[in-house]
RNA sequence: GCCCUUGUAGCUCAGCUGGUAGAGCAAUUGAUUUGUAAUCAAUAGGUCCGCGGUUCGAAUCCGUGCGAGGGCACCA
């Protein structure tokens, strides 16, 4: 006789057990028809499990998350049967639910098509128009072994011999005809899932995550609550390929890349003149937070790579160069070996700590193939490198001072929703574990202190200390991974760094290793992204047109421009023989966000008219104002 | 690195089942002198990614190398 409480606090009282389908039967007709799936006690539960007890249940629509992920999970059930009805021989591996979809592994030897795509989608859409009922068994795990080894699934056969012995071995039928290991739960029929739903590509996976196993083929697919749903979905991934900085970078005539040099940028001029605004912008930030700017040579001998432990840990990724004479030499992958060489030139006293280095190092790294995505994963890269040589007792402040200042550089340029990823000691690592509990805490203290929202990766931390990773999120709600902050209690002592403290006797330093964009060609690849091109002012890399309206105004035009970049306004002149509608599409294609338009009004009154980027709007300025507004704009971010 | 897809003019792309390449934009030249998102015309522009092979004949088919794209693995 259960009593079922359902989430309004209504009780419903049946006289013997009771599914959720008669449950929701009961409460409505319209409800019966939306419900996909409920929880009992808290448990998800298929709408078709036996309730015998008094309990809560809650029912779970498309409207609910936990509704759209039974869709979901669903939907790659009856796409992985309707591959095994078309393609006889596939073998099933895992299939789950994802962000916005799903995926099934396959084992196959010829590839899915995208051809075969469409058809997949097909037969799935003949499926749910069939409306086959889900049922679910418990199996014994002996039997279901060995009936998965029979049919030839030795996939799904290695997966039950992987489930714990303890564990209850559910098999879920749909239809007749097909059937699979899962969890659970699922919809009562295939035709639940609905047709809002696309099989968006294929591609390799390896067996288990691992790349010394076999590759499968994976099928990714999307589906959702309805058509409106999905064509949003559509709609947003079209518009986040607008915004790609490789596009952008093209058409904003930034950079490019060539055969010769793959992972490596061709800075344009206007590329590269961003590239110095960046730059510009953050030498000023830290000169005035005390850093000192350094610089060391690229190519470093093999020896102190060896020393460093680079050699040995990170060899793989490595560029190396033998010279005439025979000696090898690395490309730097990373510059604070060569930094802590140039802190050991010189004694140092306790008085110079801190001990803040700047360097905007070029460092190589030969990233695997596959790896490479236009500017956010280069094998050449610029970091915003800086060491901090401290004593143990300043980590925290300084620590902290960091991170103030990376926030505050992450703000003047846009990201103001920033997420912190605090990772602490590895099972592998160097030091006392007295040491790690000062840095950990110190750590930890700064990361508190910024009181924004931060996870801890439990044992995510580098070798020889703990660290922060800075994570942006942009415009259209991505996650980029930027700045870093790692405390260091290695590196220093392995290359003999040292600083005598106030008793006369030398001590090795801690170094803290910190960057804020981490790779100024990534970030500037974020920066487009999260500003679809069109960067604030002051970053803008060409900030101003000029454009006569006919010949007669050339001169005044050209007179312009050269007051523009005597204020230092970057500008050029649009001379060419095209009319102002021309110009104006092309300049604001190219995403330069203020076009000055002079004619004889301008001529006449000595102004500009000002057309904004994404604004039809004319507003006409004195010249002199314009110079003296915009140059004081430029001034707050650069010396 | 692995799987799949892919590589034609500066850019975006056509080129069916093999018969030595075509459009639009850009460029150049000329005309036009333009008041807020493409003025008109003419001209020029190609080792069809490289190397091999099949064939009377290859941009097209096959092999291989390189690059790019989407994933997987990697991102110390």
């Amino acid at each position: 006789m259960p009593v079922i409480t359902l989430t309004d606090g209504k009780t419903l009282n049946f006289s013997k057990t009771v599914t959720g389908l008669e449950i929701v039967e009961k409460i409505s007709k319209s409800l019966a028809k939306q419900a996909l799936i409920m929880s009992v006690n808290g448990e998800l539960k298929d709408l078709f499990y036996s309730i015998d007890k008094n309990c809560s249940v809650k029912i779970f629509t498309s409207k609910d998350p936990e509704g759209l992920e039974v869709i979901r999970h669903d939907a790659a059930h009856i796409m992985a049967m309707a591959v095994q009805e078309l393609y006889p021989g596939t073998q099933v591996t895992i299939g789950p639910v994802i962000e916005n979809g799903f995926y099934y592994d396959f084992a196959r030897k010829e590839p899915f098509t995208s051809d075969d795509l469409k058809k997949i989608e097909k037969k799935m859409s003949e499926i749910i128009d069939k409306d086959v009922k889900t049922r679910r068994e418990v199996w014994e795990r002996k039997k279901a072994i060995s009936h998965f080894k029979n049919i030839g699934e030795k996939y799904k056969a290695e997966i039950i011999e992987s489930i714990p012995e303890n564990e209850e071995l559910s098999i879920y039928h749909h239809g007749e005809t097909w059937h699979d290991l899962c969890r659970g739960p699922h919809l009562v029929s295939s035709g639940k899932i609905g047709k809002a739903f696309k099989l968006t590509k294929v591609s390799g996976a390896y067996w288990r995550g691992d790349s010394k196993n076999e590759m499968l083929q994976r099928i990714y697919g999307t589906s959702w609550a309805n058509q409106k749903d999905l064509d949003e979905y559509l709609h947003r991934i079209e518009e986040a390929e607008k915004r790609d900085h490789r596009k952008l970078g093209k058409e904003m005539d930034l950079f490019h890349f060539r055969e010769e040099s793959p992972g490596s940028v061709f800075w344009h001029e206007k590329g590269w003149a961003l590239f110095q605004k960046l730059i510009n912008y953050m030498r000023m930030k830290q000169d005035i937070a005390g850093y000192k700017e350094i610089n060391t040579p690229e190519v470093l001998d093999r020896g102190l790579w060896e020393k460093s432990g680079h050699w040995e840990k990170f060899g793989a990724n490595m560029y190396t160069s033998v010279t005439p004479d025979e000696k090898i030499f690395a490309i730097k992958p990373m510059n604070c070996p060569g930094c802590v060489e140039l802190y050991n030139q010189g004694l140092k006293s306790y008085k110079d700590l801190p001990l803040k280095m700047s360097e905007f190092g070029k460092v190589h790294r030969y990233e695997p193939s596959g790896a490479l995505h236009g500017l956010l994963r280069v094998r050449a890269f610029t970091q915003d490198d800086a060491h901090i040589f401290c004593t143990e007792n300043q980590i925290t402040k300084e620590c902290l001072t960091v991170t103030n200042l990376i926030l505050e550089i992450y703000k003047d340029l846009g990201f103001e929703n920033v997420i912190l990823k605090y990772s602490d000691r590895p099972e592998l690592r160097v030091g006392d574990d007295n040491v790690w509990d000062k840095a950990e805490a110190a750590l930890l203290e700064a990361v508190k202190a910024t009181k924004l929202e931060y996870t801890i990766n439990k044992g995510e931390g580098a070798f020889y200390g703990p660290k922060i990773e800075f994570v942006l999120r942009d415009a259209i709600g991505r996650d980029w991974q930027c700045g870093t902050l790692q405390v260091d209690f290695n590196l220093p002592g392995r290359l003999g760094a040292s600083y005598v403290d106030k008793d006369g006797i030398k001590k090795v330093p801690v170094m803290l290793h910190r960057a804020l964009f981490g790779s100024l060609e990534r970030f500037i690849g974020i920066l487009i992204e999260n500003y679809a091109g069109k960067l604030p002012f002051w970053i803008s890399p060409l900030q101003t047109v000029v454009i006569p309206i006919s010949e007669d105004f050339e001169d005044y035009a050209k007179e312009v421009c050269q007051k523009l970049k005597s204020s230092r306004i970057s500008s050029i002149v649009d001379l060419k023989n095209h009319n102002l509608n021309y110009k104006i599409r092309e300049h604001s294609l190219a995403k330069v966000p203020l076009l000055l338009i002079c004619g004889k009004k301008e001529v006449d009154s000595n102004s500009v008219t000002i057309r904004r980027l994404d604004s039809k709007k004319q507003e006409n300025m004195k010249l002199d104002q314009f110079l003296k507004t915009y140059s004081a704009l430029n001034k707050v971010y650069s010396n």
